[in-house]
DNA sequence: CCTACCGATCGGTAGG
DNA sequence: CCTACCGATCGGTAGG
């Protein structure tokens, strides 16, 4: 009377089923995305591997929960160690960096084109990407705020604005890294984070 | 014995097709874009509208096109009749970010999507994608060159890091106005603009 | 987790 | 520029 498979066995499918759907919507998109084309990577039917899930939209939206947690732990779990402030975000951005140059497609560069993807695709989709941004907007702000408190940053600095452009390095070292295959791209966007962050 | 369409119209037929096209792959991507949707959407036969191009590809291609030609005929062509250097290029961005906030999406934005959407997906659109950032690059190049040799920026410039801010901030103008539609991200670009063009 | 199947749509062609 | 059609694939379901 046991199951066929067990709990674990079962979750460890799904854990299996969102890599794979990471790697292929990383090239294909999440709408270029298809059951199909994943049971065939997956050695599996299209229903073993929609039936974890429901449907395509539910599968699109745990994908990009798992790319979110990825970079969670890569990116601000790593620097929690540093002081508060600029040293934390030059540690942050640093790991985010090398994050991108590292591999070919995960989860801060997926998050870029997930968000491009989407910003004329209203729904579920759109709404979670939203929220990674606004939390990992919300945490530069705080640190930023740290820092200009503690005197580390000008009392006059228009935090907003150092987002804007903190972000606009991150999109150009994204596409340099992807798009161009430039080597010199990491070092270009650790220069310009680090004089963002210089007092 | 009059052929059924002139040249003229015919060509007056594809450029409704290609206006069209561009508008759905604004939201459903170069990629996304499907010849039957677009025959819905023009009141035509699939036949009538793949038979302009040949094939999808083709098509995909035609809209690049048209679309880099817009932005041509939108930015560098309005800042010819400024003075070379920094005062050229503080109008090209000036022009390029009125051009990003204006529409909902026209050219510019249009070409960082498809960067984006096919940075993993070699082949003649990727190719093209390619030539037209090279283009754009080397016209900001040059620029900066000439601003460098008349004093306008200083002897020891590093024009290649410019170049990558430079695009981080139309990069992130460009996330901040499709995206997250956020106001103020024109002003915001235009400040981060004006300092990296201040000598 | 599978087989077998559904209606819809895909890119594209033949022929006019 | 159209009608009529092709094989392939889409997301998803029924039933086990």
């Amino acid at each position: 009377m046991s199951p066929r498979k067990s709990v674990a066995e079962t979750a460890a499918t799904r854990d299996r089923i969102i890599t794979s759907a990471l790697a292929l919507a990383t090239t294909e998109g999440l709408e270029g995305l298809t059951i199909g084309r994943l049971a065939v990577d997956l050695g599996m039917s299209k229903a073993g591997v929609i039936g974890h899930f429901g449907n395509k939209e539910a599968l699109q939206l745990a994908v990009l929960a798992s790319a979110v947690d990825r970079f969670r732990l890569r990116v601000p779990a790593r620097a929690v160690g540093a002081a508060p402030g600029t040293q934390r975000l030059a540690r942050a951005f640093d790991e985010w960096i090398d994050y991108m140059a590292e591999g070919e497609g995960h989860g801060g560069c997926f998050l870029t084109s997930v968000a491009t993807e989407f910003d004329g695709r209203p729904g579920p989709v759109r709404d979670a990407v939203l929220e990674a941004l606004a939390s990992w907007s919300t945490y530069v702000k705080d640190e930023l705020r740290a820092a200009v408190e503690s005197g580390q940053l000008p009392k006059d600095t228009d935090v907003d604005q150092v987002i804007f452009e903190l972000d606009g390095v991150i999109l150009a070292a994204n596409q340099s890294i992807q798009f161009h295959r430039d080597p010199r791209a990491p070092a270009r966007a650790r220069r310009a984070i680090a004089r963002l962050l210089a007092a």
